[in-house]
DNA sequence: TCCTTTATCTGAACAATGTACAGATAGTAG
DNA sequence: CTACTATCTGTACATTGTTCAGATAAAGGA
């Protein structure tokens, strides 16, 4: 009975997860312009200065969530990359693929969320939390383009720059997609002339 | 005399450009977010209602303004590109650097400005004038890199992929720059590494 | 069990914003 | 000089973010 009670209350129990919960359903559906404090505060049922008791403000809310989907994509893209198992060069290269695919797909079907993690309201506390998450997508790809050096499949004199080249094309791509300045095949065709130009495809 | 009387008379003479300007003069400041329809009519002297004579929305201006900011960006790289002239395999290879330099430094010098013109406000009339301003900026880059095929500084193999390759390196590291997740540092190591991985560089 | 303290939320208020609309004003054409 | 049209004003309204004094509930100590 301690779980129930959660409407109508005056005390809501979880006011904090809920606002945000219900804040990235808004902007999932209407983009991140349209957000309003007062449409959150009334779908969850408290007052519209309840969410100052755990935000300063709504910037700060829109903050909280675009780090929160930093961490879904990290899982996402985990989850998607742990189907592929494997020491081959083969599967070496299905995971460097895959690490792309699924950035370019969750961008794709949440591209509001995408704007959101990439606008001015996710770099207001920067250098902390946000290296961290960071770093957890980094890893992943430093580990797959390990693999893929292990495997030979990769030119050893582009190693060094095939990080950075790596997360410029995908993130590049996506981002000028998502704008509607690319179309949504060019993105396969930036990952063929990646590898060629890496050298993992010939 | 024509030109004189700007303000302080009922009909303002040129709304609809000082509309534009003082918006861009807003944006530059302060950004997107802030920028407020009845601050720019209190600036240039008019009605907060004056500007839907021009524009049916908020939004519409700020389309306007993101448009106008790409013909910028192109004139500053064409002004930019033409410094360096001649034929040679070296005045190629800088000339493929300057575009993506200035590519680079706009974004990094007026970051609002870029934020804008990749955001969901310039995307709203997209297929049309758009396309035409998108072609000005990448039948430049085409003719760098044909450039660079002539002089035998390209592999040719990636010739077919180097235009999106390009593009996507050099829009992406700006992007993730100007957002916070890489520092100013990375840009020229991402052009290297880009020439590395075109052959253009040994 | 009662009382005090603290965390949580309400209610009313304020200034600022985008936008709509009826009317005033000034240039322009006949 | 008159009629017309483009341009701008004034007022009004709903909505927004934010503040702050106070109400309410939960927790802790006697």
């Amino acid at each position: 009975m301690t779980t129930a009670r959660v409407r109508d209350q005056y005390h809501h129990g979880d006011l904090e997860v809920a606002l945000i919960t219900t804040a990235r359903k808004f902007v999932k559906k209407n983009g991140l312009e349209s957000l309003s404090l007062r449409q959150i505060a009334q779908e969850i049922g408290v007052s519209p200065s309840a969410a100052y008791h755990y935000y300063p403000d709504r910037n700060s809310l829109l903050a909280a969530l675009g780090f929160s989907l930093f961490e879904e994509l990290a899982d996402y893209q985990e989850r998607e990359l742990a189907k592929v198992a494997g020491t081959s060069a083969r599967a070496a290269r299905e995971r460097f693929r895959i690490l792309g695919r699924t950035y370019f797909e969750w961008a794709i079907n949440e591209p509001h969320f995408f704007n959101l993690m990439f606008s001015d309201f996710c770099l207001i506390e920067s250098h902390k939390d946000q290296a961290r998450l960071e770093n957890r997508a980094y890893q992943t790809l430093i580990r797959c383009l390990d693999n893929l050096v292990d495997t030979g499949s990769i030119d050893k004199k582009l190693r060094a720059s095939a990080e950075l080249l790596s997360w410029s094309v995908v993130h590049g791509t996506t981002s000028l997609i998502v704008s509607g300045h690319l179309e949504t095949e060019d993105f396969e065709r930036a990952l063929d002339g990646l590898e060629l130009a890496l050298g993992i495809r010939k």
